[in-house]
RNA sequence: GGGUCGUUAGCUCAGCCGGUUAGAGCACCUGACUUUUAAUCAGGGGGUCGCUGGUUCGAGUCCAGCACGACCCA
């Protein structure tokens, strides 16, 4: 199906070519970032014309165009400025060529800086040349690309047709940068581990499977960090952090993008009270650095991120929300309670129905950052046990906004108690569930030889991201999100 | 998986109770215009109304199914 927009732009293209002018140049002129030229000359009055030949490279991003002269907006990585091009200064021939350029080209144009009496600094073309054609039209110039759907599928169309998009991104940029120096300032080193497992490990969720065919292996895209930064502290590495994609084979949701950003940091000679105090300092960076206050409108919300957040153990916000008193209860004991408060809930391990209790009745409640304490052992085969209540782990979540944002234990580094989780997950995934995790012995020698106590943390950094950026889909804060495929005909 | 809403030109959108040849702005093409900045003025081209079926004398409009998306729920 031909495009007629396209024809023409394919026309011009062909007929710059057979005047021996190349559309697509490989060598380009020596230019200056447009917003260095801004900057040098924002003294420069009203008319006044600088005495200063410029060159500048960048996107046409719009013309206004009056017979013999035409107003040019050129734009690049930093910023936009206006070029006028008149027919007695750049000649007949180079005048008419631009006249002939489109919005979408790339240009570079070389001329003296003056002000126009409106107050724009311009650059008076005394020559130009074609950069790139663009054979396709730029979205409306006015409103930009609205459509969700395209601004999604077509994300460069979005990025440069609208500039809240790309303020996003770079807003987004400037919180991994603040993440780093943070931690890179109280000594963590940033390693790289593997993304391809031959165990997925340090969590429970459905992974990606491929296959190394030349070693003949099967492989699963990792869902978490946990483990192998686990063998750099055995190794000595103390203070360790990754940024990196973690993939899980869920759902889509505003919440949720099968690939996603995750920071995993280990520091020996802590605990999990040491990751409460490392969330609130290290959250609480973040957004001095973006929005310059702990105090944040997130989507109609008032967030507050002052320390110290709220804690609770999960048994008595269970109690609180839903009336029902847990305590040592037996799972059908459990049933049976929450039947007599008119509660349905399905037949689950105690863990599992704990779990199940908390997400319909808690989590809907937690707005403000909230660190939820004592989970059950059972669910958390890699934290340590609490010394008092061995049935309890020593491990919290973060929860923002009635998302899960950060997970974080005392890290169990007795190899004995992993090994018994680990058959205890063997166990479970041996009688159906198929989400139980699987001994990893590799993991385990490396532990037997010991590993320092240590405090963990997870941070889900595009869900900290949404808050940042006062997002509320997950594909906001993502260039790329994952999208159903659709076929164009 | 269920519910609600949406899909009309490259982009942003109108299109009433089913009734001539489906409209506008931007973009594009032609012409006028040498300080405009959403430039202006005059003219022109551009449509498988998401897809498939149905109801009807007649469907962008009503009905069903499907695709994709948004939001809510599980």
């Amino acid at each position: 199906m031909s495009d007629p927009l396209v024809d023409a732009r394919l026309e011009k293209v062909e007929a710059l070519r057979a005047q021996g002018i190349d559309p697509f140049p490989a060598r380009v002129p020596a230019s200056e970032r447009i917003e260095e030229v801004l900057r040098r000359h924002e003294g420069l009055a009203p008319e006044e014309h600088s005495g200063a030949r410029v060159a500048v490279a960048g996107r046409l991003m719009a013309r206004r165009q009056m017979g013999r002269a035409t107003f040019l907006d050129l734009r690049d990585g930093s910023a936009k400025i206006q070029v006028h091009a008149a027919a007695d200064r750049l000649g007949e021939e180079a005048y008419a060529r631009i006249c002939d350029s489109d919005v979408g080209d790339f240009l570079h144009v070389a001329g003296e800086v003056f002000r126009t009496k409106r107050g724009e600094l311009t650059v008076a073309a005394e020559s130009w040349t074609f950069l790139a054609k663009a054979i396709r039209p730029l979205p409306e110039k006015w409103h930009g690309l609205k459509d969700v759907e395209l601004r999604y599928r077509h994300r460069s169309l979005d990025l440069l047709s609208n500039d809240e998009t790309r303020q996003r991104f770079v807003r987004r940029a400037k919180m991994m940068e603040t993440v780093r120096s943070e931690l890179t300032a109280l000594g963590f080193l940033e390693v790289e581990t593997p993304a391809l497992h031959p165990i997925p490990g340090g969590t429970t969720a459905r992974p990606f499977i491929t296959h190394h065919n030349a070693l003949d292996l099967d492989l699963y895209l990792r869902i978490a960090l946990e483990l192998y930064l686990k063998r750099t502290l055995i190794g000595g590495i103390d203070r360790v952090f990754e940024i990196g994609k973690c993939f899980r084979n869920e759902g889509v949701s505003t919440k949720h993008n099968p690939e996603f950003t995750m920071l995993e940091l280990y520091q020996a000679y802590t605990d999990y009270e040491g990751m409460m105090r490392l969330a609130e300092s290290l959250v609480g960076a973040v957004f001095q650095a973006a929005v310059g206050s702990l105090v944040v409108d997130y989507q109609g919300t008032r967030l507050d991120f002052s320390p110290p957040w709220r804690r609770v153990a999960m048994l008595d916000a269970i109690a609180e929300t839903s009336g029902l008193e847990l305590g040592t209860l037996t799972a059908p004991e459990i049933v049976d309670a929450a039947k007599a408060k008119g509660i349905g809930v399905p037949n689950l391990s105690r863990p599992q129905l704990i779990e199940h209790l908390f997400d319909r009745f808690v989590e809907p409640t937690l707005i403000q950052p909230t660190f939820v304490t004592d989970y059950p052992v059972e669910i958390s085969p890699l934290a340590k046990r609490r010394a008092d209540a061995p049935h309890l782990a020593e491990r919290f979540e973060l929860f923002v906004m009635n998302m899960e944002i950060a997970n974080a234990f005392s890290e169990l580094n007795d190899p004995v108690d992993q090994r018994t989780r680990f058959l205890d997950q063997e166990r479970l995934r041996a009688s159906g569930d198929e989400e139980a995790q699987r001994i990893d012995e590799d993991f385990l020698f490396a532990l037997e030889h010991g590993m320092p106590p240590t405090g963990g943390m997870g941070v889900g950094l595009d869900r900290l991201a949404m808050l940042l950026l006062n997002a509320a889909s997950i594909r906001d804060v993502i260039l790329f999100p994952a999208l159903r495929r659709k076929d164009e005909a």
